[in-house]
DNA sequence: CATTCATGTTTACAAACGTAGTCGATTACG
DNA sequence: CGTAATCGACTACGTTTGTAAACATGAATG
């Protein structure tokens, strides 16, 4: 089925969809977690019956963006791919797909869509200020 | 399946497929344009048959992204929503998955990964400035 | 020890997506 | 006019995603 990771090298990183996600950010804000607690924070809050939490998990594990330690009978859920990554990859994946690779007309966008704060505007001038030195 | 069009109100802006996406660049770069034109623009440089592409043409026309108006036996597509509107939402989704809605944490993730250039910084700066008055 | 509970694994299934072939009608060309 | 090229519509098919049930197994509990 095309899999391609099939060849040497491998471990490309396995795109995540939005279901898998929020799966991620429970683990990301806390681990590890037993499915049933990842099945508590995320499966209440997007109603989600805890067999789609487990089926998100393992196929996080499949994908190699969670990994597990045995604890006893169960697993322990760990993320195996850094938030600041996985935020880093798909901001660069928008950026490039629709802005040519340039953040500055992403600016411009949300600027325009009033999508920015006045405090967002002050932590981007801070760190443009930063940046200059 | 927990359709979310299903309901009243009805013509919610029907996601875009990423395949999909190529397509309407090439209908916001020029329109009208047939379908073989369309083939000859994304499907060469994406390696598509004209069946693919036309497929999705009419995948775009059922989410009325794109309009036709008929041409003696054949159509001419049209967008039929806009590119800004669609950049501003597809941003927005981002910011509000990843970012909680700020756009702040987004700029400091492509500053770090280096994914500003210097006109970038020189553009976001003035854009800044702009919004200041 | 028998039964229930928790857990991971397997299987399911519809919708969306990527990719494309086929078919019927129409047009254009020789 | 007959035939080939064109075009949209319909059909196809494997994969990914969202969502979950069924099952097997081992642990806990009465």
């Amino acid at each position: 089925m095309a899999r391609r990771e099939s060849a040497q090298a491998g471990q490309g990183p396995e795109r995540i969809s939005e279901a898998e996600h929020a799966v991620m950010e429970a683990l990301w804000e806390q681990s590890p977690l037993t499915a049933s607690e990842v099945g508590e924070r995320v499966g209440d809050l997007r109603g989600w019956s805890l067999a789609t939490v487990k089926t998100l998990l393992s196929r996080l594990v499949a994908k190699q963006a969670v990994r597990t330690e045995p604890d006893g009978k169960r697993y322990l859920y760990f993320p195996a791919i850094a938030r600041a990554d996985y935020l880093g990859s798909e901001s660069r994946r928008l950026v490039d797909r629709l802005f040519g690779g340039r953040a500055a007309p992403l600016f411009a966008h949300l600027a325009e869509a009033e999508a920015l704060t006045s405090e967002d505007i002050a932590e981007i001038e801070a760190l443009l200020r930063e940046m200059k030195q």
